[in-house]
DNA sequence: CCGTAGCGGATGTCCCATGTCCCCTGAGCG
DNA sequence: CGCTCAGGGGACATGGGACATCCGCTACGG
């Protein structure tokens, strides 16, 4: 090598190189004080920055982009990027469907997590709620009603249905969290077979959510919600043994 | 270009290439079987078989990486990885951290989704637990306690004690995400000044907790997590404040 | 005044050369 | 016969350069 550069001595695991560098890209926008929203430097600026070579620093930069940290615009530049969970969603979806494989254990404890959440906080979220989001909370009910008696699927509904349910609570984290699950559900329940379940009933199971919410029964809320995680649990279970 | 390759036409966003190109890295996995453990193709295989560069496949060979749905060993070879959410905690400390600098709000999320899990998941853990598990709990308690006497930070027995309380639901997801979490207050509790806390009182609180598990009382186990939480809370916001 | 073609800059993709690391193997030794 | 360790070969890591592609901006022309 011509020049006496610094890197050879301290060499650690590639790994640990690469995250070094994630991290030095982070303490970079940290340091600059980088809102979201605001350019980071150019590829070459962060090489010469860095002390690395293109292709390694846009190794990290993938990586951040894919943690949802940066926002990559072809042609145009990189930036600070609002909240993003993709990545996780798809490391779990991955996950998951490896797990279906076996006994569908990943697919399951998905399932308990996110029944914890949504029943332990679902209290927290009616204290808040107000009149406006739970009109919002019924007209998805409705919809979900109508497509399930038009006997098509109605994954968006449903979708719409949990956020809004925890809407109130402000907790973007959180809305985040429980949408990269469902987005996992949504994948796996279109791998283990769509067509066996009973539409009608699973709209019903909505809407005795929806009523505990509309009275103010945070018990009957939870307990409503955990039959509906009962029904998820089940059929996931059925799909693996069968 | 002497072959007719099919690539140029087919040009949707980069992003959407890129992410294509995870999925099919994934795909691949599935459709040759291939477990936790397992070698991939090398790269130069990987590139053929996918019609990419390596530079390219290499990019998104590290987001998996990143991902946890792959190893990379270094002059070995590629190894579908077992579960591994290092990359969300670094994505979520970014988060946090770039949140301290406003209110903190991320952070504070954070904590209250953590809550959620806890006190949610604690009844069911206090269901299956054993006499052993328990000892281990009441072990971690010990450690604390000495430390707090000692005047020492116990940051490791801190998270030893929480990811032992729900080591019996047997729920890997749910101690990778508390384990996340812990590492991103970690690193929070580092950057707001980690002197302040009162660690004989927060010893105290651990013990209240293991009391009421180790009596079996759900609520009041539940209770005094929230106990402790709320305690986190006002840390953070008192930091955020200042 | 407005639409559009061209320009400059930044990222996307790829190849090649070389460095580095790890597992495996087999020769040598006790 | 079994163990140790030096070497080989395969695979990943890194860096540099060239070219393609895309985006936003600007200046030209109607």
């Amino acid at each position: 090598m011509p020049s006496p550069n610094i890197v050879p001595p301290a060499r650690f695991s590639a790994q640990a190189r690469l995250r070094a560098l994630q991290s030095d890209i982070m303490d970079l926008i940290l340091d600059r004080e980088l809102e979201a929203g605001d350019a980071l430097p150019t590829e070459n600026e962060l090489c010469i920055a860095l002390g690395v070579g293109r292709n390694t620093l846009r190794e990290s930069l993938k990586v951040l982009q894919a943690l949802g940290v940066i926002e990559i615009r072809h042609g145009f530049g990189m930036f600070v990027a609002p909240s993003n969970f993709e990545a996780l969603a798809d490391g779990l979806i991955f996950r998951a469907r490896l797990s279906l494989r076996h006994h569908g254990l990943e697919a399951l404890q998905l399932v308990d997590v996110r029944q914890a959440l949504e029943s332990g906080l679902i209290g927290s979220s009616m204290d808040l709620i107000t009149a406006e989001q739970l009109a919002g909370i019924e007209e998805s009910v409705v919809r979900m009603e109508e497509l399930a008696a038009a006997g098509e699927s109605f994954v968006d509904a449903d979708s719409d249905f949990h956020s809004r349910l925890f809407e109130p609570l402000n907790n973007e984290l959180l809305l985040n969290l429980l949408g990269v699950f469902w987005k996992v559900y949504r994948k796996i329940h279109t791998e283990i077979g769509a067509g066996a379940e009973d539409l009608a009933a699973v709209a019903a199971l909505h809407r005795n959510v929806y009523a505990a919410v509309a009275a103010g029964d945070k018990a009957r809320a939870a307990r409503e919600l955990t039959r509906h995680f009962d029904g998820i649990r089940r059929r996931i279970s059925d799909a693996v043994t069968e």
